[in-house]
DNA sequence: TATATTATATAACATGCGTTATATAATATA
DNA sequence: TATATTATATAACGCATGTTATATAATATA
């Protein structure tokens, strides 16, 4: 009994979404909220009981979207799909990837110690990566996360030339992958012999 | 004619600068800067026009002391000292770092676009990269920078394993740097032959 | 020493924020 | 249809912010 809600909670989530790309998540504020949905905040309260109810949501939905392009990426290789997962994110999202990455939150430490042994199992069963022991896979993955990193960063801030497209990227991660794997494969082997 | 001022602009820039250095830049009000001086915001104003005039000083002391700790990084190698200087910067001011490199501003484009030249021109003097072409020297110190960057967020973060210090992180830079500059080596050898 | 000048502390103002109280409008149900 | 219930718009509250007006204290200079 009462009136239909005006808006959903997604209808909601959809506008603080629009403001977070545009003006980072920190910028979310009731009254914009309001306002890019033509009405008051009385709407948002129906659906959150406050701001850190709104803002939890808001993380899934980024989580959400996250897993949405990990699935888009199909290549087999694991820790590549990853990477360019996690490119799009920046490109496409990125205000909200420079505030999920840069503030010093516990979601990335916990998502690379989650991550860690599940890619780690996948490269042992990689042929590409034969003959490498545990460390130095890990050494290997290191340096792949490090720089996916920083391409994503590079990504987010506009710092890349400009003729960079997915396929640059995907060269220039794949290139990265071959020069650390080769390079530990040569190294093995001056150590050997 | 008058009293002497309480604070010099300095000692207003160190007060913010600490506030910064915990709560980053965002976080810096007049009242904070005031209740570290012991003193109201009066004397800010003295120093200070407003805002946006402490906020400018704030910046040429933060890149002050990036260039004081290049400075500091001296092994004749540009681009090794330039990447541990940043590693410095974002283990010891690691708020300010990740305000400052996160934020989307123009510095990074700026500083990068600036340096880069500098740096291909002492790459050419350098012996062990001789021989590549200009394009490969671009390619190579374009990894090495996102590589770097990656590196610096993943410290500011605190994303890398517990047991890595100063050493550790000379240790990945120069072995990462090796990879990239070995595998341009063979791919050019491949090509020729 | 007297005075003009400047620094300071205090308190106020305007603004924007999250949240909430309240009156009004809409609607499912009896 | 009448009523209880719920959503909405509006305006307000409390708080933090940058900035400023004002009264007071300090000091260089005449």
């Amino acid at each position: 009994m009462g009136p239909k809600a005006k808006f959903t909670k997604e209808q909601v989530i959809d506008a603080a979404f629009e403001i977070a790309q545009i003006e980072g998540l920190d910028n979310i504020t009731m009254r914009k909220i309001a306002e890019k949905l033509g009405s008051s905040v009385a709407p948002i309260y129906v659906n959150f009981q406050d701001t850190s109810e709104l803002t939890k949501a808001l993380i899934e939905r980024v989580i959400n979207i996250s897993q949405q392009l990990l699935k888009e990426e199909n290549t087999g290789n694991p820790f590549f799909d990853i990477g360019m997962a996690s490119l799009r994110f920046a490109k496409e999202y990125s205000a909200i990837f420079r505030d999920i990455v840069l503030r010093n939150n516990d979601h990335m430490k916990d998502y690379d110690e989650k991550m860690a042994p599940i890619l780690i199992q996948e490269m042992k069963n990689d042929p590409e990566l034969e003959g490498f022991t545990e460390k130095e896979l890990k050494e290997i993955l290191l340096k792949m996360r490090i720089f996916q990193i920083g391409l994503s960063v590079m990504v987010a801030n506009g710092l890349l030339p400009n003729n960079y497209g997915k396929q640059e990227l995907k060269d220039i991660l794949l290139s990265t992958a071959d020069d650390v794997i080769m390079s530990a494969r040569i190294r093995k082997r001056d150590l050997k012999y």
